[in-house]
DNA sequence: TGTACATCAGTGAACGCGCGTTCACTGATGTAC
DNA sequence: TGTACATCAGTGAACGCGCGTTCACTGATGTAC
């Protein structure tokens, strides 16, 4: 096959990039192959090269968008103003969902890809990404809650590990009846001693 | 090399179970091969199947034997008469502690296992194995807990989804002063929050 | 208890397979004039 | 604007490698008498 134009190549880069990060999210990284990927976007694997240098240049690049992409969707799932269901409630309502807990490929990467990216070496490019998103994603919970600014970083990270748990244990657990169980725990954890105003 | 004898027999499958929970735990199932399980014993690969009929049998005897470890473990760190600290926290202080967040491979199979275990069909034999030991870890948890049976269930699952995520997520951001704060994070949850008798 | 022999734990070479990556090739695209 | 040609996105065969698993073989162990 011949030579595409710019735009054509640009949108193949971008193909490549949104099916890595579903399917690194899906079956982990190492499980997923490069042939498996390009032929998901409808090439031969051959080209791969001419858009990274490696699958673990793919990793970082897949795993960056999926960060951004899932804070979008985070920003869309609240309404700051609203009062009942109070903000972090209506987060964890989506965050702790039977949808969220099934729909792996598309949802938080931060759940998705927590044991890939703890097995990595400590200075990886990757867990660098990734770090970053656990980041955002505490500070976008930080943003949801009262109090003084050590006890909301506090909170909104154990608030993290609760969440991030829940789907990760719900998702192991699939099919027994522990799996939601397991998700409206942490929901009712979270509107009965965390929503509030005071301590 | 000529045939051995039972009690040796016997020995040598016990250290295959124990070598292959242990680098499963560390590296995940998918990295571990056969050759470096046998390696780590001191025995070559072509013995393996006189112990076990395939890799996913391995996998089930070793998160079996992972789990009744790491509950044996559980009891050795409680001692249910103390009132402070409190039973919950003396576990939470232990499986929140930088030493089990850096010994993945000695560590709890409920946190090390969680994502290759999501990722298996659901009706696998691995997987029935995993959620035996979520359900024996939550009624741990739970036995530690004052209120009613309902109550007791429902925080019990959502202190295991703290720890557990706190763990995982603590691992992934190994080296980032995140890694230590969301541990305490959910030490300090669990105590002011959750390790009282009342609401 | 001793003898004869079937059993089988462990060895190490071999199997087919899919992996990540490389490479010669094609021909439309992008550029220099 | 048109022409000449260098560039390079994508193809598909090929590479070396390590995987899970199989197998012929060895010889001490376990068993039947």
């Amino acid at each position: 096959m011949a030579r595409s134009d710019r735009k054509t190549t640009e949108r193949n880069n971008h193909a490549i990039e949104l099916a890595a990060a579903r399917l690194f999210r899906l079956k982990g990284i190492e499980a997923v192959s490069i042939p498996e990927v390009m032929t998901e976007v409808g090439m031969t694997h051959g080209g791969f090269y001419r858009h990274f240098n490696s699958k673990a240049d793919l990793a970082v690049a897949a795993c960056n968008d999926a960060v951004r992409r899932a804070r979008h969707l985070r920003a869309l799932w609240v309404d700051k103003g609203a009062s009942s269901p109070k903000p972090l409630e209506q987060l964890a309502e989506r965050y702790l969902s039977a949808d969220h807990r099934d729909r792996v490929g598309e949802g938080c990467p931060i759940s998705a890809l927590a044991t890939d990216v703890a097995r990595e070496p400590v200075e990886s490019a990757l867990r660098a990404e990734y770090v970053q998103g656990m980041k955002e994603l505490a500070a976008d919970i930080q943003a949801l809650l009262p109090g003084d600014d050590a006890k909301r970083h506090s909170d909104a990270l154990a608030i993290m590990a609760a969440m991030v748990g829940a789907v990760i244990l719900s998702r192991a657990s699939a099919g027994n009846s522990l799996s939601d169980e397991m998700l409206d725990a942490v929901k009712h954890l979270i509107s009965t001693k965390l929503a509030s105003s005071g301590e």
